[in-house]
DNA sequence: CTTCCTGCAAAAGTTTTGCATTAAC
DNA sequence: GTTAATGCAAAACTTTTGCAGGAAG
């Protein structure tokens, strides 16, 4: 699931985010986005720092944090060590995770269309008559991928 | 969603699991698991810790390590501090979690059965198609719950 | 009497923060 | 020239582990 916008509209999309926020589009948060927009699924601190050459360990998590607030990125919740990171979904579009419970591979998937509105409006029933209000949902499919079966 | 066994069978239960494992059913674990049953949703260390008269933190990560080996506790994820945790699905039956995002406040839900079983058969051919096995989903829905909002 | 459980303290591991320097606007 | 970003090192934080003493079967 790489990003639905071309390439040029991406960045340009990001960087206004920032800009709104007083903050800048540096190479460095360049090189983070574009790693995670190509990768098509959420990557964790090791695998960000290998692929960003000469990115701190501190500064990739003030980069991404920086990102967070601006809402051009979102921390993965995972049972692993590190965190994973990944576009948000105004980015590229709701989606889900296929999790492989004994590698941790984490790949996106998306819900046929017809099978996600049903279950929106059923969730979203669901949680105003327990008095929560705009609800979005994270869903998640936990298995064994073809390699380690 | 409490424990759907009555306390005498959900006892023997566990008590059961953990004999097979050769360990022992103590009563911090005890506590712990009558905790867990008792509040109905997933609980962070702290909570357990202050609820628990007399148990060390590092006793409660061992047993919740433990109950969690022999499949009567689980780990919860969340993107807050502490880890949560709570009975298995085995012991309280199948739900999902409404997560309130302003004060990480969680409580348990159940799906309507039939979106549960039309949503359960959906995955299934997903995952299936992209080459997982044996899939399981994770459900939760994020919103502001009536205090928050 | 052997095996497991507990508490204390220290270690491990990821993530955050302080501070001086460098780069961007 | 003012404000933000970076790198290095140290701190903070949750969770895990070692070890000695105590309890359970």
């Amino acid at each position: 699931m790489a990003a639905t916008l071309p390439a040029r509209a991406f960045h340009e999309t990001v960087a206004a985010r920032l800009r709104a926020a007083g903050q800048r589009y540096t190479p460095q948060r360049r090189s983070i986005t574009e790693l995670l927009a190509a990768g098509g699924s959420p990557l964790a601190m090791p695998a960000i720092l290998e692929a960003v050459g000469g990115l701190t360990q501190s500064s990739a998590y003030r980069n991404l944090a920086v990102l967070e607030q601006v809402g051009v990125v979102r921390r993965v919740i995972t049972d692993e060590d590190f965190a994973h990171f990944e576009l948000t979904e105004e980015l590229t579009g709701h989606h889900h995770h296929l999790v492989c419970s004994v590698c941790g591979r984490v790949e996106d998937v998306a819900l046929p269309a017809d099978l996600e509105a049903r279950l929106d409006s059923s969730l979203d029933r669901l949680a105003r008559r327990a008095g929560f209000a705009s609800v979005r949902h994270r869903l998640d499919l936990i298995g064994t991928c073809r390699d380690c079966s």
